[in-house]
DNA sequence: TGTACATCAGTGAACGCGCGTTCACTGATGTAC
DNA sequence: TGTACATCAGTGAACGCGCGTTCACTGATGTAC
């Protein structure tokens, strides 16, 4: 029963302002921690006074959501966008196969940073575990055509979809944090990809039909 | 030059305090995050004037680096104990040594969520890197021996030694965030203690001689 | 296309609170004899 | 073992600042004619 009957006119000019201050939280929070950045921060790093972030959201909670399943949102279109492309040239090697998903997977510090974080706070909130699943289960729906593809272009197929899935992703995020811990060390991102190989390995066999 | 020459009398009350705020620290970062724990929270949940802190800290940063080097000291310690244990009862098969390993790599919710700020927050902190780099290097020197006696007994052996215990270590962070994303699905945990197994499988090949 | 008007978006000042940090002080603890 | 003394550890009050939050106001933006 909220007075909210309007459909407002809101345009342009506050989708900007709003855009501007969800990028901004987005290079706050990865430089200072979700924890210790404030409104007055944020609104600082782009251009504007406080009052601006008052008209635009609630708290930094929900201004930290906002932010998060923008840039999920945005990560996984451009991830199907670079799977799109496969289509045309079709995978000739199963390590040729690894380096696209290695591709698609990307190591980003700035992100990583936020991602761990926003881990931890949806941990930490009732009601935010639900939308780190969610993403697993849409990361899942996205990749699975593509990985069944590429498989049988390699004369491969899944045993366990789901399993294959939940391990690739348990391995990029496992993985992606010893890459940053050593950024010089050429011999841990070496090891990631191995180990991507080695799941792809496991999780799939030479299907009897496409053999060589 | 500083005027630290006597060696200060320092004792038993010191260390109580020093320890309790500690611990107090662990239950407030792990409760409300590391950025948004406050001085005078850890104080209160110690049951501490705040003047107690600084009388035995720097800062909070200092803090929780302190707090989480002996944490991280006492989870590898108990982890090397459990682990001795093994020496009376060999491993008879494959799927035992499995289990003995998830024994070891506990999932902590209130742990997984400090460690995952701890991480973000050494990425953030110029020294910091090192630390983690010299945790994962010290889980490797302690797994290591352990793995060595426990694979010969089920006539196995490693392929790269270094490689395997880096895909451990990363395969358990990876899906440590998984079985608590969703804590209730049994499926999700089966999962993690499958993707142990593909490892273990891929890095080690049976041994010529110990066959059987 | 131009103008007059209504509504909105963001400004900036104001208020107050939580808390970081300091410090003189006192009860606790160890030491010397 | 007991006592007197020195030093330390933690107290609690004080100060001030950064910032969250509110709100009357104004320039910007869209709408109607």
């Amino acid at each position: 029963m909220t007075q909210r009957a309007k459909p407002r006119r809101v345009t342009k000019r506050r989708a900007e302002t709003r855009q501007r201050l969800l990028d901004a939280a987005m290079e706050v929070f990865a430089d200072e921690g979700f924890g210790r950045a404030s409104v007055e921060g944020v609104c600082a790093r782009a251009g504007y006074t406080r009052g601006a972030f008052y008209s635009n959201f609630v708290s930094l909670d929900e201004m930290f959501l906002a932010m998060w399943e923008q840039r999920t949102e945005v990560l996984l279109r451009s991830a199907a966008e670079a799977i799109e492309a496969t289509e045309r040239e079709p995978v000739a090697t199963l390590a040729q196969g690894i380096d696209r998903v290695l591709d698609v997977a990307v190591v980003d510090e700035a992100w990583y940073r936020v991602q761990a974080e926003f881990t931890a706070h949806a941990l930490r909130t009732p009601g935010l575990r639900r939308v780190l699943a969610d993403r697993e289960a849409r990361i899942a729906e996205l990749l699975l055509p593509f990985l069944e593809r590429a498989l049988r272009q390699v004369g491969r197929r899944m045993l366990d979809r789901e399993a294959f899935v939940a391990a690739l992703v348990a391995v990029h995020e496992g993985t992606a944090g010893q890459v940053l811990v050593e950024p010089d060390n050429p011999v841990v991102r070496e090891r990631r990809r191995k180990l991507f190989l080695a799941v792809v390995d496991s999780y799939t066999k030479t299907d009897a039909r496409g053999r060589a």
